[in-house]
DNA sequence: AAATCGATGTTGGTATACAAAAAATGCTTT
DNA sequence: AAAGCATTTTTTGTATACCAACATCGATTT
């Protein structure tokens, strides 16, 4: 077969140098690539996004990217216009307390029905080696930035396995949408208070949390397991309350959309 | 009885000859009728759905069927293929179950900040008014086909009332969520025995339910109001039970897509 | 019969065109 | 100068054609 010199084979010449998301689709990528735009701050909260401002932006055409628009719109990062189109969107500090407190009710749902229904050994001894890894990173004195991030992908893991414990795909697919918005999400204010005083105090209580939901969990104390999942998300409020007093300029991902009480 | 919720008002288009959903765009309407296929059955669960069959059968482009495809996969009405494309999903009764008590999970909650919060004397009123419109389908004797659709009608705009009670826009879009699954929704099994003896009597504990809901949260009893919401959620368990265990053919949309328990 | 190969169809993506609606602009009037 | 109106320009939603990658399935070969 010869090929049809007219028509450029656009398989994307390597020009573009950003190659950061190539594991999937492009429809994929751009929302990716959206998400964390809008997240740094590029795209400033209330701003209308145009279609054709992105085609050139990131570099595909339009129909990933309003797949892309279309997904970051369920997904809460962006609004829908009513006159069609959609702008980033801003959050009142009760939206953001809202989501946390969804949060940690689904959290609890989850801890109620791991608890009632039971865990697999294997899956539960998965959680206790997370909580040791994350008990090795609190041992006193040792507190740089790079213990913070590890304590903050270890977090997601362990909630992330948290909510497997229900072994309900509808379970696991919600939480994981209330943790979408990423101050709502386990991990999404620890580093606010990263270089005060109380930095690691305040992670040894989510630590203990932690330690009592698996246990509970364990012993088959629904009730308790879900209070606690409630409770621990408390902390995370905790932190949103720190850091809207406090000024600390973004130490969070996604801080600036938030809109200022007025 | 048939219940047949999604009336929209179309205003007379004058050229196609299926002008059933007229008021938005051609997305939208491709979602809306393709959820209403699904829901009646003509696609049966676990059929691939492909484009162009739609593209034949809805009378569009590809471009708003391959949105609504996409926004039903949101939804969880369709499973997205791992080699591409979408099929119809079938639910376990675990995720059915599970589905239900989220949704009652959810309300609770909301209940719960209304309660916490306090409602406006006006959506309170509306409630109230909401409420006794029910009373009045109640009234003994009186329980033919019509009056059931009336209750879910009512029964469905309570819901929505109690959910605008948190008055968060983050919860109201949850629940609405949560309720997308038909089975799921808080309406959703109660023709299931519309035509045995118990028929009336189910429909007025979940009345009394409502009253002491509205009243826990008028006077600001949160977690009275939360426990009831959670407790109001497992009618729609029995519901399914019942209609699961009765091979009552199709009183509700989307039994069908029950796989039955292997 | 098992494995290979190729025809066929499907999806995700690109490009382009176009109508309707919205936004922006400029002009006019008060 | 402010307000209102009309016109131009964008922008979205949709349609259409095409392509490449991939999966499916049947036919062929071993």
């Amino acid at each position: 077969m010869t090929i049809n010199p007219l028509r450029a084979p656009h398989a994307n010449s390597p020009d573009s140098a950003d190659a950061e998301f190539d594991g999937s689709s492009q429809a994929v990528k751009a929302q990716q690539r959206l998400r964390e735009l809008i997240l740094a701050g590029q795209l400033p909260g209330g701003t209308r996004i145009a279609e054709l401002a992105l085609v050139e932006r990131l570099g595909m055409s339009r129909t990933p990217i309003r797949a892309a628009l279309m997904r970051l719109g369920e997904e809460g990062l962006l609004q829908t216009l009513p006159g069609g189109g959609y702008a980033v969107r801003t959050f009142s500090e009760r939206e953001v307390s809202d989501a946390i407190e969804l949060r940690g009710t689904l959290e609890g749902l989850a801890a109620r029905l791991a608890a009632e229904r039971g865990v697999s050994p294997a899956l539960m001894q998965e959680a206790r080696a997370c909580l040791d890894q994350i008990d090795a990173l609190l041992q006193p004195g040792t507190l740089d930035d790079d213990h913070f991030s590890g304590y903050v992908r270890l977090n997601a893991r362990f909630h992330r396995l948290l909510a497997e414990m229900a072994d309900s795909a509808l379970m696991a697919r919600e939480i994981e949408r209330a943790s979408g918005l990423p101050f709502a999400s386990p991990s999404g204010f620890v580093g606010v208070q990263a270089h005060t005083p109380d930095a690691r105090d305040m992670l040894v209580v989510a630590q203990h949390q932690h330690r009592q939901v698996l246990q509970a969990i364990a012993q088959r104390e629904s009730g308790r397991a879900e209070a606690l999942m409630r409770e621990h998300s408390r902390i995370a409020r905790h932190h949103l309350g720190l850091a809207l007093q406090n000024p600390q300029p973004l130490v969070t991902p996604g801080v600036q959309l938030i809109r200022n009480r007025s």
